[in-house]
RNA sequence: GGGCUUGUAGCUCAGGUGGUUAGAGCGCUACACUGAUAAUGUAGAGGUCCGUGGUUCGAGUCCACGCAGGCCCA
């Protein structure tokens, strides 16, 4: 049996050789099957969409995934990867709607939720085929035959009951959200809706810079020091409307503030108000500065200012205000409300550096409100509910009405139509006609208000953008919505507790970006109110007083047959064929009525007569949980009510940080795979997803099991292109994956990604890059393979034989297989790292600088030349090893190729039985191999044998011809020993015949001397200067005169001296007198370059021979071919050479005869240095 | 605006805990070598280590403030 030989490798045609191998044969479920019974490592595949075609990012991203899992089965491990589909969520909504052109208001109307989810579902799968070719090809080994697929209505029960385990442990409840609204169409807008061209108009509104009276108390005292008048701080605001339910005022911690006193220009009254530093030119002349305030007259259009002291907003935090417009108090923590928080979110961009804060009114507002526990004002309606002051037709709620009607009757404001408490909408939203010279807003309204009360300091017009409803042009307000949420900031500490306990890779961004967003957790909000999704299994009375959360089809089913007992249900569309939307595949499914039928038996047979439908009686193909058949379900209250479902679909992300249970359909099934299956040994996905799928997991796990989801993440970076451009179709620099993989192979394309850069760092993909990888890397790895076939097929070495002992075999040998031993640690540590860039790397220099160009180099003679002795076998023996060794070690990166190499040599020693390399054991390190002496001592030879190669190349003489000797200055005794070791291997790779040591006692050498800074710096600290400059002028005497004593004595300063030891400084021969010399750190080589007649010959020699080579080698002979040499005679320098070196030609050219002759015919004349040779060469039979 | 992250040769990247002459590969130039040859060796050119301050005897490395790119969030 002989070594696969390979004149050209095509590596994306060997790939897909490997990968038709692998299925015909099964490896991948034989890597799962083989760790039958073995530790599991346990792989959570991150759900893809498959509603767009798969880029290169995913095979990047995959190919993350799959070097470990496949690490991980070399180990041992039993790696089961069950992959899934994410298949719900607004990006497939979209697109549904802009292949039907239809707008989501048309869902319902010119569309049925049913035509419009159902194709849905099947635009979600629609690249399905492409993902999974994909995956294929480039070799991600995860479970498509069996994936979760989030649609399914098992997905979704298992969705269910989570979300009732929620609900039961109290984390499960109805709030609201501050969301874009338009009171004109009584509907909330999305983010999408509010993009649309034309939505922001620019419109001119009335902004209020309000006075809010700080409270005077401990903490502000220092505010009062010397004011005149009142305290006040400054925040202005765009939205007047929103000031009677201002409940906070939020500073920036980091931003300076000052306090000024001065005049209100409306009232004329002495204010001393707080403002953000930055903007005191917004609202005080420069003009007015040293103006007194006592020469102020009420009136003066010049207003004297003068500022008091400067602080930061951190002084602020804390303080307390009175309320501006005291109309209504907050029911619940109002010792919390009117006081000063820090916002990050406060700028001097505009305004006056604090921001008014109004819960129910703003998204920020009520974020940070929340945070710190400040309350919103809102009051309770008859049922109890939660009302903001403004209700939904955008009007102030009567309380509210009712008080600024008075402010409107007290200070005698003009307007154009008597207002009565319910007049006071807070925009124009009933076509009022505001051309009426007596016109005024409610904004309006409120500023005349505040600046009767000395409660404005300034009043404009503004003109700014601000949101439109797209329907109705009119404006839209921020305004809080009912939402469910998740509780998790009940849970926070124990999140951020159980997050240390990850291993993030990047550190930075487990304590970073996901820890900083533990820290500002906010409930999540689960409310989308969309079509396609999971719905929330919660039934409601209307009242709201009553509800009820399903947790199963088993519960749903018992709740609808209460609904039917009470009439309030005609039937049971779980039990009624296809009663609920029965998708396609149902119709080829066992009718649900027989399954009725045989549940009726149950029930006869059964002696209980409640025998209730059980898990497993379902037929979950026969209906579909999704809207709009759930919708059409009506329960039944315990007091006899009807309940229907909150229209709520659950956020997508719910759906996918429920996969570990949900894949299985835990906990209706599969409890023990489950159980063995949690948490997570490893994930890895995109750094975008960490407040996405890395929360979600996280979050359900700390609040369903009390544990992490996931031990090991690595959250990779973006795939750029090669300029550092986001990739896009739109701009055209978007790589497709396929076409890449069609080029270069998998293996190549994955190598580069993963050896370029870290994956957690961006990846610029430049696909040059892959062909340098191809060159250098993969290239290199197969030529050497290929010498290796090459001789071992003409040898017949198939390593059946018994090893060679390591110890019997020659320093290089010893020397790779110490390398390779230390390349087998390093990288089993770098892969338990999680840094596959690491260890690719080091597995790419062992094998292009180590193992091809100094082993392979040094050692080609030894696997051309004679017989299949013992060295020659130990050459065969280590050269094997390497190869299948970084075979292994590479196989998870590389996973076609190294397979292919691993099998093209096995094939033929059978030295394991294994079909694949993936079903192969990672190596063991052998310790005992490793012998960090000869590493040491082969890099000083790697450095000795560069010098003279440097130092021939000055003088212009090749390496072939030979030189008598080197000599290397010995300053310690371990170099020389290191030395004299490796010392027939210098002397061969650089073609010199000896090596002398010259023992420093001659004292020719010349010596220069360093300081070691560190050491020096330690000690003397400021003084190191004068020391330096003392070293450098020693002189050779004095330089000797410290290495015989040992110290030397150095003058520091006018009168002082120190004394410095051996160690304080460094001493290196720089130069032999008279020599040609060349260093590197403190290694030095002389080289002689006398040619001597005889190495002149010898040099000719070799000439001779290396133009035989190449004409055997120009005429195409075999390896082992035995030839006749003829040369013209005449040279007497070829005559001479031939005398002294005639033997060792024939050897070296396998000539059985050469010789010199007058005559020759049919000649090649090869071209020597000073002359042409006429020869003539045959083959000898 | 906030959080995180990156910035070192034309390109891609290394540069524990500060130590004085900042490296590698590719690319470029020149020369050499040639039973691995679409390989290899040697040499050369190529650097305000993003900027400005600071700490220190000494900063690519530590600190502060900026600038530019990226991601996420507002």
């Amino acid at each position: 049996m002989k070594y696969n030989e390979y004149k050209q490798l095509d590596y994306a045609g060997l790939a897909e050789e490997v990968r038709a191998y692998w299925k015909q044969n099964r490896v991948f479920e034989k890597s799962v099957e083989t760790r039958e019974g073995n530790p599991t490592f346990v792989f959570y595949e991150g759900p893809p969409s498959a509603n767009g075609a798969p880029g290169i990012h995913h095979v990047m991203a995959r190919a993350v995934k799959d070097i470990f899992c496949r690490y991980k089965t070399l180990q041992g491990f039993q790696v089961v990867r069950k992959g899934g589909w994410d298949t719900h969520g607004l990006p497939i909504e979209l697109q549904v709607e802009k292949e039907l052109g239809i707008i989501k208001d048309d869902i319902g109307k010119t569309i049925s939720v049913e035509e419009y989810n159902a194709r849905c579902r099947e635009t979600v799968m629609r690249f399905k085929h492409q993902w999974d070719d994909l995956t294929e090809r480039m070799g991600y080994w995860v479970d498509l035959n069996n994936p979760y697929i989030t649609f399914d209505n098992q997905y979704i029960e298992s969705n269910w009951a989570l979300l009732k385990k929620l609900y039961d442990k109290g984390y499960l409840y109805k709030g609201y959200t501050i969301q874009p609204y338009s009171p004109s169409d009584g509907t909330g807008l999305s983010s999408h809706e509010l993009n649309q061209p034309g939505c922001y108009k620019e419109v001119k509104d009335t902004s209020i810079v309000a006075q809010f009276k700080v409270t005077r108390d401990a903490q502000s005292d220092f505010l009062f020091t010397r004011p005149t008048g009142d305290v006040f701080i400054l925040a202005w605001t765009t939205t007047p409307w929103t000031l009677p339910s201002n409940t906070a005022l939020a500073v920036g911690e980091k931003i300076s503030y000052v306090q000024i006193n001065t005049f209100n220009p409306y009232t004329h009254q002495p204010v001393s108000v707080v403002l953000a530093k930055a903007l005191v030119g917004k609202y005080f002349s420069e003009k007015n500065k040293d103006l007194a305030l006592t020469d102020y007259k009420p009136g003066d259009k010049a207003i004297p200012y003068e500022m008091v002291q400067e602080f930061t907003g951190r002084e602020l935090v804390g303080l307390r205000y009175e309320q501006l417009m005291p109309y209504l108090q907050p029911f619940y923590d109002a010792d919390k409300a009117f006081q000063v928080i820090a916002g990050d979110f406060v700028t001097t961009e505009d305004g006056t550096g604090v921001v008014h804060t109004s819960p129910t009114f703003g998204a920020d507002d009520f974020r940070v409100a929340k945070q710190h526990g400040i309350p919103a004002l809102t009051v309770k309606d008859e049922l109890g509910n939660e009302l903001p002051t403004v209700d939904k037709r955008g009007k102030f709620i009567n309380e509210i009405g009712l008080r600024l009607q008075e402010g409107v009757q007290k200070y005698n404001i003009k307007t154009h139509k008597p207002l009565g408490p319910d007049d006071f909408y807070v925009k124009n939203y009933t076509n009022e006609d505001e051309s009426h010279p007596d016109y005024k807003n409610t904004d309006v309204i409120i500023s005349i208000i505040l600046k009767e009360e000395n409660k404005a300091f300034k009043v404009e017009k503004y003109e700014h953008t601000y949101p439109h409803s797209w329907r109705t042009d009119k404006p839209i307000l921020y305004y809080p919505l009912d939402a469910w949420f998740i509780k998790t900031t009940a849970v926070k500490s124990r999140l951020i507790e159980l997050n240390k306990t990850i291993n993030w890779k990047p550190e930075s961004t487990g304590s970073g970006r996901f820890g900083n967003w533990l820290e500002n957790l906010v409930d999540w909000n689960l409310s989308r109110s969309r079509y396609w999704g999971t719905p929330l299994p919660i039934w409601r009375t209307e009242d709201g007083d009553e509800e009820i959360c399903i947790g199963s089809v088993v519960e749903l089913d018992r709740e609808i047959e209460r609904s039917v007992a009470a009439g309030v249900m005609t039937e049971n569309p779980l039990r009624k064929a296809g009663g609920t939307g029965a998708t396609a595949e149902a119709s080829e499914k066992e009718s649900l009525l027989d399954k009725a039928e045989e549940l009726l038996k149950k029930a006869i047979g059964a002696e209980d007569e409640n025998a209730q439908f059980q898990m497993g009686d379902f037929d979950y193909y026969s209906f579909d949980l999704h809207r709009p058949y759930v919708d059409n379900i009506v329960l039944v209250s315990p007091s006899g009510k009807p309940m229907k479902r909150e229209t709520d679909l659950i956020d997508v992300w719910f759906d996918s940080g429920a996969m570990p249970y949900a894949q299985w359909h835990y906990p209706f099934e599969n409890k023990e795979i489950f159980e063995q299956n949690f948490p997570a040994d490893f994930i890895a996905e995109g750094v975008d997803q960490t407040r996405g799928w890395f929360f979600t997991l996280h979050a359900l796990a700390v609040m369903l099991e009390d544990s992490v989801a996931f031990k090991n993440v690595i959250a990779n970076g973006l795939v750029l292109d090669k300029n550092g451009n986001k990739m896009s179709k739109r701009l055209g620099n978007a790589i497709d994956p396929f076409e890449t993989i069609g080029r270069f192979g998998p293996d190549a394309t994955r190598w580069y990604m993963i050896v370029n850069a870290p994956p957690w760092d961006n990846l610029k993909f430049n696909i040059d890059g892959i062909t340098e990888i191809q060159r250098r890397f993969f290239g290199t790895l197969q030529n050497t393979y290929s010498f290796f076939a090459l001789y071992a097929n003409l040898d017949g070495f198939t390593f059946q034989e018994a090893e060679v002992p390591v110890a019997q075999r020659t320093e290089s040998d010893r020397w790779i297989i110490s390398r390779l031993n230390t390349l087998v640690q390093e990288v089993a540590a770098f892969f338990d790292d999680y840094d596959p860039t690491k260890a690719a790397r080091a597995i790419q220099d062992f094998v292009t600088d180590d193992l091809s160009n100094w082993y392979v180099r040094l050692n080609r003679k030894r696997f051309w030349k004679g017989e299949l002795n013992q060295d020659k076998r130990a050459a065969y023996q280590t050269l094997y090893t390497c190869l299948e060794t970084v075979a292994k070690l590479a196989s998870p990166i590389a996973p076609f190729y190294m397979d292919r190499l691993f099998l093209d040599l096995n094939r033929v020693s059978g030295r394991s039985q294994a079909e694949s390399i993936h079903l192969e054991f990672f190596p063991d390190v052998q310790q005992d191999l490793i012998d960090v002496d000869l590493e040491q001592r082969m890099h000083l030879a790697q450095t000795v044998s560069s010098l003279v190669h440097s130092l021939r190349k000055k003088q212009m003489i090749k390496v072939r011809q030979p030189l008598s000797r080197i000599l290397v200055p010995i300053l310690d005794e371990k170099t020389k020993n290191q030395l004299q070791a490796v010392e027939d291997l210098i002397l061969s790779e650089v073609n010199v015949k000896t090596l002398e040591y010259l023992e420093d006692t001659t004292g020719i050498l010349v010596k220069k001397i360093k300081p070691n800074f560190k050491r020096l710096g330690q000690v003397f600290g400021p003084k190191l200067k004068l020391v330096t400059a003392q070293i450098q002028q020693m002189g050779q005497e004095d330089i000797a005169k410290m290495e015989r004593e040992g110290f030397f004595e150095i003058p520091l300063g006018e009168d002082d001296t120190t004394v410095l030891s051996r160690e304080d400084v460094e001493i290196l021969s720089e130069d032999i007198p008279g020599w040609l010399v060349a260093s590197e750190g403190s290694l030095t080589v002389a080289l002689d370059i006398t040619i001597t007649e005889d190495l002149k010959l010898e040099g000719m020699a070799r000439e001779l021979v290396n133009r035989l080579q190449n004409l055997r080698k120009d005429s195409g002979l075999d390896v082992q071919d035995k030839i006749r040499v003829f040369l013209q005679e005449g040279q007497e320098e070829v005559a001479a050479a031939l005398r002294a070196y005639g033997a060792y030609i024939s050897e070296e050219v396998q000539a059985v005869e050469l010789k010199l002759v007058p005559e020759i015919s049919d000649a090649t004349v090869l071209e020597l240095d000073e002359f042409n040779l006429p020869v003539h060469l045959e083959v000898a039979h």
